[in-house]
DNA sequence: CATCCCCTTGTTTTT
DNA sequence: CAAGGGGATG
């Protein structure tokens, strides 16, 4: 096919295309009505998406405004929108660069209007779906009949995944079976009880624009016309709800043909096919859009190539994937170390003495990350970290966003901005405590019901209902506080500005007598709680700061949609501690990949799902990748959960690593009698191994022998300590003090153990005794 | 209506 | 081992 368009165009710069190889160059500079950009890990897709960009604007093919941008995370966004602007400046303000659900969330609070929706729509987290199925389930009593938040919930996201609503459900469900019936009740409730609270959930966002485009032609004319150049990033991660925005947005518009569609992705990194990620989005781009272009990258800049070899032998077990081999200019680097513990503390001690070793070495702390495949993983690290005072900071888990003290102040946020919303409402209505008791609760609902006004609206009528003058009142100041807060968001005159977030949050907090009750507790937890709501008016004020017309819909939208990869903060001198998937996008200069044992990764409650294993390689795959000078892979042999310690064995995977790319410090063959006892007979391993047991033998077994680790805290108080004092550690045996540095709890003393080695150990809660 | 205590229950990843 | 629910008590 001729590309006459190219040719009458000017041609893009060299400066634009300066150190890009060949594969590059022709992914920045392809036209056409679809380009796939297939790029392995660490070849510099960012690279490429932002100079096709560029070059689309300086040819004049495109307006900043007819550029549509999607990344995964929020973060993956800031970065590709600075890095366009260094390259355009500031014409790259009026291109959307955003996830799918910022872009969704930006569309649909447009249009709300036009299918019943208004525009201050609350966004519910999986925290609020999941408080608002245990009512329902048990409002239906649907346990008996097997039914949990966790699988009801999963099925719905799945069914909404795949463009299925309840009343299409409803459609093809097999009534006769009463758990299938059970299920489109639950299913039609919660959708029902989200309509009313003028709500949507994560997977709304995406399937509800999809609904609206399709219903609504004329809504979705004008952005087809408006977005000409479309750029996906992590194609390989898209679900068919995704997939087919996409398709509604490259739709011709009238007296226009679609838009130009281009898709970057790496099917061996797909890993979220539990959140209804389909692989086939991206393994079968080419018949979706037949006059695709496809483009390989297969050169990487990250890592080196020991890395890359252990990376492309572990994926090369996967079938049915196209063949593909990162290679690297650079030389060979060092080996991938290798450790086994005795015990998950185990592990974590050899993490924080490597930490520390190499940031003697000068790698600062963060360029550090520790990768594992649960959350439940990280107890064992964060102990022996603190312990041995190594900085660090853990991405996702338990999220700010998440707890009740902060949930609880956004629940008022959300109660004045809306109103329908009678789960945040609900929230707040006995928070902090106003002797507003469930019964109460109930009979306000039911009023609200039969009056067929909002929950919202029935708390200004406490005094018709008929309760005790306490309990009135208690309502009816309630009803007035928000009122009042709601004034301040929406004055009555138009030219008058809205107060700040930060002034109605902090009335919210006051008046509500929410901060008063916490700095009045003596509980000790009430203390960091207060701290965090004070950090949340920090995160209003800061909000303020970067958007001067911000509007309380605009910081709740913001909030709704952080991701645990956003929080990262590249200046903080700290280790990161993350999930595998949290880990997608990123990269590192030294990288631990923990737990890689069976049943752990691959996780046991994927092993057996089909094509449970392969993804569970991808995200190994994934973890291997995102190093670029060191990486460490630890395992250990018996692990902590639920209170009881079982036997582990080595990860499958491990095998697939070529053996004389690791040097094992102690293998899972070394862990044998006088250590581990009969466990060694479990962990049997192939005869890939041998040669890295062979090669780590040479170290003396007392060495490690005094690694292994308790996992008690204990609280020292303010023991004094000075260089040259002699001490016991509970683990490593008698040592001398060399260095003591910090203040209070916080003193941090340098010690040389007489077997164990040189380490850090944060005073205050190690398990040391001065002699 | 609030608080305390016992019991059950659950074991993956997340926008 | 944790958190969360349910029941009994103040």
């Amino acid at each position: 096919m001729v590309q006459v368009v190219q040719t009458s165009l000017p041609t893009t710069s060299s400066s634009l295309l300066d150190g890009l190889n060949p594969p590059q160059r022709e992914a920045v500079l392809h036209r056409g009505p679809a380009l796939l950009i297939v790029a392995g890990a660490g070849s510099g897709k960012t690279r490429v998406l932002t100079h096709r960009i560029a070059s689309l604007l300086e040819t004049r093919e495109a307006w900043p405004s007819q550029v549509l941008a999607i990344t995964f995370t929020n973060k993956a966004a800031g970065e590709m929108r600075e890095r366009v602007r260094q390259l355009v400046g500031h014409a790259s303000d009026g291109m959307w660069i955003s996830t799918f659900h910022s872009a969704c969330v930006r569309i649909l609070r447009r249009e709300a209007e036009v299918f019943g929706y208004a525009s201050g729509f609350t966004i519910y987290d999986s925290g609020d779906t999941r408080a608002l199925l245990k009512r329902i389930i048990k409002e239906h009593e649907a346990d008996v009949l097997g039914f949990s938040v966790a699988n009801a919930g999963a099925r719905i996201s799945k069914l909404k995944n795949e463009l299925v609503d309840a009343e299409t459900f409803s459609r093809e469900v097999n009534l006769a079976d009463p758990k299938e019936a059970m299920f489109l009740t639950i299913f039609r409730e919660y959708t029902r009880t989200l309509q009313a609270a003028n709500a949507f959930d994560f997977d709304d966002l995406i399937a509800q624009t999809v609904y609206l485009f399709r219903a609504f032609p004329h809504v979705a004319e004008p952005y087809r016309r408006r977005f000409r150049h479309i750029l996906v990033d992590e194609y390989q991660d898209t679900n068919h709800a995704q997939y087919a925005l996409i398709r509604e947005l490259t739709k011709p518009a009238q007296n226009l043909p679609g838009a130009s569609l281009t898709v970057v992705g790496d099917s061996d990194q797909s890993i979220y096919a539990f959140r209804g990620a389909d692989i086939r989005n991206i393994v079968e781009f080419e018949q979706d859009f037949p006059q695709a272009r496809v483009v390989l990258l297969e050169q990487n800049y990250r890592s080196t190539q020991t890395i890359l070899d252990a990376a492309n032998a572990v994926i090369a077990n996967n079938f049915d994937r196209k063949p593909k081999n990162l290679f690297t200019a650079d030389g060979p680097g060092a080996k991938i170390t290798g450790f086994t513990g005795y015990s998950g503390h185990d592990e974590a001690q050899f993490v924080a003495d490597e930490i520390e070793q190499l940031h003697r070495d000068g790698t600062e702390y963060r360029e550090v990350a520790v990768f594992y495949r649960t959350n439940a993983q990280t107890r064992a690290l964060e102990e022996i970290l603190i312990r041995s005072a190594v900085p660090y900071r853990i991405l996702g888990g338990t999220k700010f966003y998440e707890r009740a003290e902060i949930k609880d102040a956004m629940a008022y946020l959300i109660s004045v901005a809306n109103p329908a919303d009678a789960l945040a409402v609900r929230r707040i209505l006995n928070t902090p405590k106003r002797g507003i008791g469930p019964a109460t609760e109930t009979q306000l609902a039911s009023f609200a019901e039969r009056n067929g006004i909002t929950f919202r609206a029935a708390l200004r009528h406490a005094k018709e209902i008929g309760f005790g003058p306490k309990v009135a009142k208690a309502i009816t100041d309630l009803s007035d506080l928000l009122d009042e807060a709601t004034a301040m968001t929406a004055p009555p005159e138009p030219d008058m500005a809205p107060i700040p977030v930060f002034d109605v949050l902090k009335l919210l907090m006051q008046k509500s007598g929410y901060i008063d009750v916490l700095r009045a507790s003596r509980d000790p937890q009430d203390e960091a709680r207060m701290e965090n709501v004070e950090e949340l008016l920090a995160v209003t004020k800061e909000f303020q700061r970067n958007n001067p017309d911000g509007q309380l819909i605009d910081f709740l939208t913001e909030t709704a949609l952080v991701a645990a990869a956003d929080e990262l903060d590249d200046s903080s001198g700290t280790v990161s501690l993350m999930t595998l998937h949290t880990a997608k996008g990123l990269e590192f200069k030294a990288v631990f990949l923990t737990g890689i044992e069976e049943d752990l990764l691959p996780h046991r409650m994927s092993a057996n799902e089909p094509g449970g294993a392969a993804e569970e390689r991808r995200l190994f795959y994934v973890g291997i990748t995102r190093a670029r000078e060191r990486l460490y892979l630890s395992l250990a042999m018996t692990r902590n959960s639920y209170g009881e310690t079982s036997v582990s064995a080595p990860s499958r995977f491990l095998a697939e690593v070529p053996a004389d790319l690791i040097e094992w410090r102690q293998s899972p063959g070394m862990t044998g009698p006088g250590a581990g006892g009969r466990v060694a007979g479990s962990l049997a391993w192939g005869s890939s191994s041998a040669s890295g047991a062979g090669a780590a033998a040479e170290r003396p077994k007392a060495d490690w022998g005094a690694n292994r680790v308790t996992g008690r805290v204990r609280d020292n108080g303010d023991l004094e300590l000075a260089p040259g004092d002699r001490i016991r550690h509970d683990d490593f045996g008698e040592g001398r003090v060399s260095a003591v540095t910090g203040v209070a709890a916080k003193r941090i003393a340098e010690v040389q153990f007489d077997t164990a080695g040189r380490k850090r150990l944060l005073i205050k809660v190690a398990p040391i005794t001065k002699l």
